[in-house]
DNA sequence: CTTGACATTCACATTGATGTGAAGGTTTGA
DNA sequence: TCAAACCTTCACATCAATGTGAATGTCAAG
């Protein structure tokens, strides 16, 4: 498929696809009038590209990593070096901290949703209560 | 404390500190001579607030989510407004799926380390079979 | 009292991810 | 053949997060 075509299924503008091929991390083909041609895979590649520059990773390790997590599962033997291993290593690392923390942000924020929620219930029925005995509740609480 | 301190304990640069004041997300106190104050809490504070724009979220959105996830879970009422739990509904929607984007990256990740370890330990073992018939095996992966 | 290590504000520079638009080539259909 | 709707490259603009540095004030120790 062409730019086009991509950039709406991906919900990414034309330009950021170019961006992101000159960055490496995108490597179309070319039709011989020069279009840039796209397989199908390329959906889900850029879709994960979005995804990890979304989660604050800079695309230079977006271009590191992103051979070692795409879908055919090959291994590339020249990552068999101990520097490209610790490389990778530092990345899970820092990878699992941010999951960790925006985990522990999603979990609190949840939590006071929830409490939230739990009062504001509280407070309509305490309003239902008192309109059995007087009427005209005034609480602006509605679903 | 003061700037200096709070910038070395949470590995942050003053000119960061100032900026996420003046982004409202942090109101230290000021001595009396025009001193920054801060307390003991704000260290974690800090440490929340660069988690979160490490994690790709800008200050306009931390600034709403921080006082809902601090320490003292207290519960502001004025939250309690249909659009704003609407809103912390969309930001707790957002933050699940950067987890989990992030969670998925980074179980590829992992499984591709494993792979390469495993790949690596059986060509060792190989050179060291070898090593038993004919000398000088040129396998170049050192731990 | 002066020096050094802090602090202040303010302004400008940089970097990375993105938008915008100009100038022009290609393809398709009326 | 012409227009619309694609595509190309290239250059400049923008925005948020961050760095850098100037000009200046405060404070503690020698």
């Amino acid at each position: 498929m062409r730019i086009g075509e991509l950039a709406e299924r991906t919900g990414t503008s034309r330009r950021l696809l170019r961006y992101y091929e000159e960055q490496g991390l995108l490597s179309p083909a070319r039709s011989p009038n020069g279009y840039r041609e796209y397989s199908e895979a390329m959906v889900d590649r850029v879709l994960q590209i979005r995804g990890l520059l979304e989660a604050g990773l800079p695309t230079r390790i977006v271009k590191r990593i992103l051979p070692c997590i795409s879908k055919p599962r090959t291994i590339h033997f020249s990552d068999a070096t101990p520097e490209t291993i610790a490389m990778l290593e530092r990345e899970r690392e820092r990878l699992t901290k941010r999951i960790d923390c925006l985990t522990r942000s999603r979990d609190a924020l949840s939590g006071y949703l929830d409490a939230l929620l739990a009062a504001r219930r509280a407070a309509q029925e305490a309003a239902l209560t008192a309109a059995g005995t007087a009427p005209a509740a005034t609480v602006s609480a509605e679903a």
